[in-house]
DNA sequence: AAACTGCCAACTGTCGACAGTTGACACGTT
DNA sequence: AACGTGTCAACTGTCGACAGTTGGCAGTTT
């Protein structure tokens, strides 16, 4: 999906990696600094391959830039989280129309699938975990098959992660996410762009509001 | 618009505007790639800074990283094109969209003197400039009052400058582009959002195609 | 003559060290 | 006691040098 970019045998690309799991599961608290020597040393690498890794995960939205003083981990404003749905509502709605525009037979087999399982996880008394949400947005996000939005898709919803404050522990806004991913299928299946991408922008208005009313407490 | 990242002191974030600047002028030609130390002495900076600044370009899309090669300014191929524009068009319908609802009176007042100038320009015999096309977007990005929106456009819209070997030397072209621009502003002072992100997606959708049929020549 | 193999130059990846800036603490002043 | 000032430690920005890898070229073999 990214550019042919794989930093994944370098150190600076380890580093993204290791980095990326440690911003995004809170192991590095949001507001907290990034001390380049520190975190070398940590890492077993010195400080050039550390400074590029970072230097990515700004780039990513990750972390924010201080001259002179350092990266930081962005802790964000309820503007911040409107603005960043309103971009993820754009991108996503039109990957949910090109999605019932494209879609094979197999894509729509493994949105259905996800569905079903998040509803034997959610009947037998379990949370609705977030990782099947995700899964579900990633598959619809193959099926639309333009590989730009996708890739912006995933960066979006990576910050969308490091807010997850606002974890999905409301029973009836899981309810209601699993009832919009059904409804986004079938609007899917039938090659309904325009009701895919209505249900969508419903769909993550929902999720935007979860996430403020639980940021807010 | 970006995050607090204002690198213009340091010498990595000088050279980042400068080879930006050369990348997409077009004096270091797509195809060709970026050698380090020898780019690095021409700007008078170490090899580090410079790093810096070719990694910040390729996480721009302006350059693709290959290990153990270097750096490279991307050639687009159709697909390229048709997939960027897709997400162009779900970034600026958006935009469009929440101008119709957001803009402002002196918004209005821009983006109407925006059109005016090409008009002007156009009548005048001169071609119309791609300087006005590209201030007219970003009025329109403006009054949209959408931060990550407008960040991300910019960026795509970068990206589409690289592969601007179709220059709208079109004349039919460049009518069809104006009359867009007009329309559009009337439904944005119209508050009218569908019809706003209607006619965006028309125009695009006519940019797109103007650019691969001038690319295939 | 074509294909394979080994060597070589060029370049990227990485490192450790130096220089400049920032924020904070301690001290002195009013 | 509150405020302004000077100093200092910590950290980032930058540099030059070394190590590892890649692609190409020359030489050899069949």
């Amino acid at each position: 999906m990214t550019p042919p970019t794989p930093l994944h045998l370098s150190l600076a690309g380890q580093a993204v990696d290791v980095l990326r799991e440690q911003v995004l599961t809170g192991e590095i608290t949001p507001g907290s600094r990034v001390n380049e020597v520190e975190v070398a040393q940590k890492l077993g690498i010195s400080r050039g391959p550390l400074r590029e890794a970072i230097r990515h995960l700004a780039s990513e939205g990750l972390l924010t830039l201080v001259p002179h003083r350092g990266a930081f981990v962005p802790d964000a404003s309820p503007d911040d989280v409107r603005a960043l749905f309103e971009l993820r509502t754009a991108l996503e709605c039109a990957a949910a129309e090109l999605a019932a525009s494209r879609r094979t037979d197999v894509d729509l087999v493994r949105l259905q699938e996800v569905c079903a399982e998040s509803r034997r996880n959610y009947k037998a008394g379990q949370p609705f975990p977030y990782r099947l949400d995700l899964a579900f947005h990633q598959t619809l996000l193959h099926a639309a098959r333009s590989p730009y939005i996708s890739e912006q898709v995933r960066l979006v919803q990576q910050r969308v992660v490091l807010l997850r404050s606002a974890l999905a522990d409301d029973p009836p806004h899981q309810h209601a996410s699993m009832d919009d991913h059904d409804e986004l299928v079938r609007a899917i299946a039938d090659g309904d762009a325009a009701k895919a991408s209505t249900v969508m922008r419903r769909h993550l208005s929902r999720v935007c509001a979860q996430m403020l009313t639980s940021l807010t407490h």
